[in-house]
DNA sequence: TTCACTGGTGAGCAATTGATCACCCCGGGG
DNA sequence: CCCCGGGGTGATCAATTGCTCACCAGTGAA
């Protein structure tokens, strides 16, 4: 009970917060009903919320973590962020997080949309939970070359063709390999006009859904064959916390230079940046890091992940990403709430 | 948790809901984040209302029952009720519910009203009370007659005379007595001048202020003289369980005839219901059936009573005047909010 | 193959809210 | 007595909400 407040004040914040939120009147019938001006109501109101006399509270169901999601989204100046349940196996929570990006990519993916798609276990996940409602004539392109080395899955054109499958689209092939041996090879594929053209449509794409890797040797650049062990450890020397479509970075977002780069062929991080929204899905245990330096290079927009890593990035980040709590506002009547 | 949602539809309600009542957004801001049309977030924030995900509620103090409030309201069809708190001792409740009226009043009272008061202990104690942030260019006018058995601050001359003292407004008294002894004399006293012409007044005013009377001993009618002990005796067999203004009612609320009404030198029942707003004091302890049957009458608007005397009178109407209650209706948001 | 039903959309409009402002009243201090 | 500050009002207008509707798409049953 906030103790500024008379108690005559007090009586009259709570009858007039009980009318409006309770017994639905408007603010008109309120002023009139007690002899008050609508002005007069309304700040009433405005304080009712303010001082807490108006409690609203949101009853989430419990695997729903609200307030990770907003600190996420408040951190990294992310449009969205969505954090889905842990689970006790991977597998398991690879799926919640890949439920979670196939429900977003379902409500935002319009007629003529493009999404450009790169490898992945994670990313490799979504076309099974994916079954928007209507059929969407959306194209999925890939946006990285594939490999023999990894499961079909996770190749970037079978997740493409998966994805069209379950929504009526159609899926456009990079018939190229992920990484070549040298740059010059590299150049030489990427003037091939099938190639350029494929890589070309990827690169103006409104939408681009990627995984985010780690640095162990387990992860999939070690195994399609992009990277070597001895590449790999000379990376995590360097700084290297974690990668999106090949491109590394550290601790602090910083783009880390190596030569495996040139001999990718894959969208670089300038052309994802010219991506209105880019989709990144991250739920392999023990991954903040990655995460945390793969968000502070800016280039993600939307992020899906499990609630043990969104904590754990949090915490990393510490308060001085988190920021100072905003002021505590008032809330919204029902308009407000 | 509502069964009959789907675990994706109830995230989505609660993150809505969320953004709504938490983060202030609007339904506009709201639907394009979420990529859905504005009417269908319109739609799960009322969901998410209907089915509890938002829960409102409003943190009256203590002392306040909102819910006898309602109740009272909807049972007797009142344009307002006010419960005050119930006391230990006679004194302090019969104050609280006095400091309840005169707000009341402080926030009704225009300039230019003229407000019909009766006699009564109740109503003699809401004076102390009234204060006014500015002045009020009120009149107050005698209801009834008044009697030297009984305390001055009692009297209906003095009540409204303190009235307009302290808020800088005009009494206007009625110099008769409250009954005399037949009804020619009450005839002849009614057709002097200057009688006619105050309770005419009376019989005009915007708002009257009345008590409900007992039909105990002790009441203000038999002490006043208005009525001998065996004419209290003869009402009571006859039904009677309390008054306004000398009107007894039954406990169903209707009118009882008795000669002494003749003799009465008041507004009558019928002036009563020419009056626009009739706010009705009640204090006194275990007085619920005379409240009751006043009530039933149908001449009060307002009633500012004590919580204990609330609850007696909503416990003997019982379900048949409180209505069967309706069905939980979705509350407004913000708006509803 | 057709039809009925469900549930979505954008558009449109009325109602309500949020906010501002000029004006007024009152009280307190100089 | 004058001035200033606080807090109210009604009026006004922009923004938002509440609601309706025609239209569309998809699904299932006949």
């Amino acid at each position: 009970m906030p103790e500024d407040l008379r108690q005559d004040d007090v009586e009259l914040l709570a009858r007039i917060a009980h009318r409006y939120y309770v017994d639905d009147r408007t603010q008109e019938e309120i002023a009139r009903e007690f002899a008050l001006s609508r002005p007069k109501v309304q700040r009433l109101l405005e304080r009712a919320r303010w001082s807490g006399v108006v409690d609203i509270r949101i009853q989430a169901p419990p695997w729903l973590h609200l307030d990770l999601e907003d600190a996420l989204r408040n951190a990294f100046h992310l449009s969205d962020a969505i954090v889905s349940p842990s689970r006790p196996d991977a597998q398991s929570q690879r799926e919640a997080v890949a439920r979670s990006a196939a429900q977003y990519l379902e409500r935002h993916l319009r007629d003529g949309t493009v999404v450009a798609v790169s490898h992945g276990r994670d990313t490799g996940e979504i076309p099974r939970f994916f079954r928007p409602g209507r059929r969407l004539d959306c194209t999925f392109v890939s946006a990285m070359g594939g490999s023999p080395r990894v499961d079909n899955p996770t190749n970037p054109n079978e997740i493409c063709r998966a994805l069209a499958d379950h929504c009526g689209g159609r899926a456009e092939s990079l018939y190229a390999p992920a990484y070549v041996e040298s740059a010059e090879v590299r150049d030489q594929l990427l003037r091939q006009e099938a190639i350029a053209q494929t890589l070309g449509v990827a690169g103006r794409a409104g939408v681009a859904l990627v995984g985010i890797g780690g640095t162990d040797d387990g992860c999939t650049m070690v195994r399609g064959g992009c990277l070597s062990t001895d590449e790999m450890a000379r990376l995590r020397r360097q700084g290297a916390v974690g990668d999106v479509l090949g491109n590394y970075v550290d601790i602090e977002g910083h783009l880390i230079a190596a030569p495996h780069r040139d001999r990718l062929v894959a969208l670089s991080v300038e052309d994802l940046r010219r991506i209105e929204t880019v989709v990144a899905v991250a739920s392999e245990a023990e991954k903040p890091r990655a995460i945390l330096g793969v968000l502070r290079a800016g280039v993600i927009d939307v992020l899906v992940v499990d609630e043990t890593n969104a904590r754990a990035i949090l915490d990393l980040a510490g308060t001085a990403e988190a920021g100072q709590p905003a002021p505590p506002e008032p809330r919204r009547n029902v308009q407000r709430g």
